[in-house]
DNA sequence: CCTTGTTGTTCGTATATAAGAACGTCGTTC
DNA sequence: GAACGACGTTCTTATATACGAACAACAAGG
């Protein structure tokens, strides 16, 4: 259980981060600067990288993108599991019936991890496509999965007391989410308000499975489409879909290793 | 250009790779007895690897899973680049006229990488995911793909001659392929029958810029729903999808990285 | 034309890393 | 209960890797 770290593992790391940080690419200097490692350490690795092609070097740029293995291996994360392609056919029956976008993801230390969406009958296509992480609590679905921690447990996550704001409308400290996540746990769901993308509102639930929160999903609506009344449609449909859910992740418990305990 | 083994960089990837390709995680055992390398050599990797998250280490198991960051990492392949929206936007106008599944990939090798698909108004949604790769030659996109080399290439591509079946259908050998090859290059347009997947045929387009194939689009469908009427009909409408998308990776010319060129 | 800035590449050696054996721990089997 | 086989973990030193400097190639600027 020791932790030790190994420099080049988390050199390898580092340099496909960095890489996949930028849109235009990055030259073998670049990286040197940014990273603070020698140039004659970097060659070898990335030339290994991107024989195996999990980065690409366009000697005409002498820039160094993304390769497509790396996307080939991350996808693996998800095609090997097809729980998550019934939990999408559940939201998807949502969708159809709201016309609205429906998200899915789970926590990865602070941040939601985005996971799947349904967006087939939606009349709004939004823009953010799986893979992408935010700040848990900046969107509801987020904060449905913050509701599992109690006050002191979101304290010691976020120690500073001050939320970095992703939006104007984002809750702007720990005192004003534990107020939020109190509300959570006694009605069962979240509500997001144009906190992670301005002008969206959201409905959104936790999947519970054995009494441990696992995963988060919402509704995300247009605020002029978002009305009182279709709120409460969105809360029938979404406590259907949860349980429809929790019940399919019970089923295939052994193949619920998505972001896995917190434990360690 | 130096061609040098970073062994260390290379046993991350095989250890990632050895993880990704099974479902039910690994023990460091195994990886030990499958990679070859002391248990020794691996802890350490592998507790980097796990604290960075892009693994995850199940106690009660004692065993590794791939974890969230690899799909995050992954997932920048795509997600930095907009051009990829913009071509499924496309393919979705003819999913919608045609009511069947569009593919959208590229060469990576001797494999075409699937990198999009539009299948929001099909009647029979397929179980395959982004990011997965096939034999180029098992596929019609592949194979419109494989159209750009001449038949010495593909010789040298396949040097053993024999192909390996992917269903009884598929093409088995480099002669015949060869044939298929000069057919695609004279009319424009590759077929596929149930050659990587029985009982679904293709009909696929090669997308070229600056003369250039960069990438490859099918227009997948069961057979029983498949008849010489219909198939002038997805020519047409395939022929229309080229041009746009290839105005598309025309005005957005640097951003296409996917696979890059083929030297070095 | 020579300077000064990039870029990537190649060396020799100091150093950090990998290997193998030994160890601790838990289950299973006899 | 003792012995065996798994698992992961810890050690020491032989070895392979990383460093820094020097190098080559090219572009921009004086």
């Amino acid at each position: 259980m020791g932790s030790s770290d190994h420099r080049t593992t988390a050199r390898i790391l580092d340099i496909l981060e960095t890489i996949a940080s930028v849109q235009d690419g990055v030259s073998l200097s670049d990286l040197s600067r940014s990273l603070a490692i020698p140039k004659s350490s970097l060659h070898p690795l990335l030339c290994t990288l991107a024989e195996r092609r999990y980065l690409h070097y366009l000697q005409r740029e002498e820039r160094y993108y993304l390769g497509e293995n790396t996307f080939v291996l991350g996808n693996k994360y998800v095609n090997n599991h097809d729980v998550l392609e019934q939990i999408k056919d559940v939201m998807q029956q949502v969708n159809q019936k709201t016309g609205e976008t429906l998200y899915f993801g789970v926590l990865s230390k602070r941040d939601v991890l985005y996971l799947a969406k349904a967006d087939l009958h939606s009349q709004f296509r939004v823009v953010s496509n799986p893979g992408n992480k935010l700040p848990a609590y900046s969107t509801g679905y987020g904060k449905a999965l913050l509701s599992q921690f109690m006050p002191d447990q979101i304290h010691s996550l976020y120690p500073e007391g001050e939320l970095k704001l992703v939006t104007p409308q984002t809750v702007r400290n720990v005192d004003q989410l534990n107020i939020q996540l109190e509300g959570i746990r006694t009605t069962g769901f979240a509500y997001e308000k144009g906190e992670s993308t301005t002008g969206i509102q959201c409905v959104a639930v936790a999947i519970k499975v054995d009494g441990q929160v696992l995963a988060g999903m919402s509704i995300a609506v247009p605020e002029f489409r978002y009305t009182a009344q279709r709120e409460e449609q969105f809360k029938t449909l979404l406590d259907d879909a949860r349980s429809q859910i929790q019940r399919i992740i019970a089923g295939n418990r052994s193949q619920w290793i998505y972001s896995g305990e917190y434990n360690r």
